[in-house]
DNA sequence: CTAGTTCTGTACCGTGTGGTAAGAAACTAG
DNA sequence: CTAGTTTCTTACCACACGGTACAGAACTAG
């Protein structure tokens, strides 16, 4: 006794349609219209397959950062700290200035205060933004045991530094600034850390 | 044939009140009802008052920059362009981890993309960003003539990278950075420029 | 007091929001 | 072919949104 109707729809590619509206609209600017719209499905549909808009944003969240957003954990697998550091900060300037791509970062847009029934989503967001800075961190920590920080450089501290410098480059990103002059201002700020 | 009804409000103080909402909400979560009752007025004395939403938050970003967010044209005033930018880098984490303010930046919120009817609001907070990046550029400049940047310094990028510093400074407040954190952090940067 | 003007208070408008009820349609197991 | 299950489609819900019409209240000039 199984079976069921077939749903029409792939729910990966549904997934990416939303992601390319979430990013591109924040969670509060994406209505339920835009979203279906986008999917190509209807509501009842989108609600079968993701809950609600909160789940379905968490679900584009994951796929984000396993996508476009996977540079950020591949660059951890750099041998030297500075290299993890150099490609963290260029990978976010080409994140966040793609051709394709809404500029800016989904992620950290999701950080920015909103009405109250975006709280949800918010937190989702911070909860990502936290596992990211831990696993930087945990990084850093095995760099400064291997002696491979700058002298006096604490791992905190720096993978603050290194998360502040990635928002704020979403930020300068999604208000206009071009990938050249990014790239430029990353480069003046990697000058601090000598290869 | 003159006189009238006079306004039983403090139009300046009703735009403090609604200068924490904005902060606190961003433009999009700030709806009119939190707006009115923070404020202690009806509906149609605001619209009388103060137009529209997207004027009222126009305004209120006037008085955000030159309150709380003076400190960024006076930081200009100081001798030495080191000087200059230290005290914007620390000046914005002041601003943004405030006790009695909101966390985070109503300037740098106002950047992020959300609906389509808030892209007036959006650009009027791009609009400030850049006027202020354009009065840094000319202190850097004239910094430049004086030989009081590192070499090798390009004022335009080094603008455009303390910018992207206090970007991220605010989207750190926002998501919870203490303000002992974001100070640490600055300080490591500021390591770069020996004063 | 009257005429003119401006603000206040209540009640309302159209629209868009996230979310859902109900039934038809498409599939599988027996 | 039938029963059971899951999806699709249409239509709808209550609600909150930004914005406003209208009448009464408070003031000034004559």
């Amino acid at each position: 006794m199984a079976g069921g109707r077939p749903r029409a729809f792939d729910a990966e590619a549904a997934l990416d349609r939303a992601l390319e509206v979430f990013w591109r609209h924040g969670y509060e600017g994406a209505s339920m219209a835009d979203l279906t719209s986008a999917m190509g499905i209807n509501r009842p549909s989108l609600y079968a397959a993701f809950g609600n808009k909160e789940e379905l944003f968490s679900r584009v969240l994951d796929r984000y950062l396993a996508g476009p957003g996977g540079f950020s954990t591949a660059a951890l697998a750099a041998d030297r700290a500075r290299d993890v550091v150099e490609r963290l900060l260029y990978g976010a300037v080409e994140l966040t200035t793609g051709d394709g791509t809404p500029a800016g970062c989904l992620n950290v847009g999701g950080v920015q205060a909103c009405g109250p029934e975006a709280e949800p989503a918010r937190r989702a967001a911070i909860d990502r933004r936290a596992a990211g800075d831990a696993a930087l961190r945990e990084r850093l920590d095995r760099a400064h045991a291997a002696g491979d920080l700058p002298p006096g450089c604490d791992p905190a501290t720096l993978t603050r530094l290194v998360s502040m410098l990635t928002d704020g480059i979403a930020v300068q990103a999604a208000s206009g600034a071009s990938r050249a002059e990014l790239t430029e201002a990353v480069k003046t700020a990697l000058r601090a850390w000598p290869a």
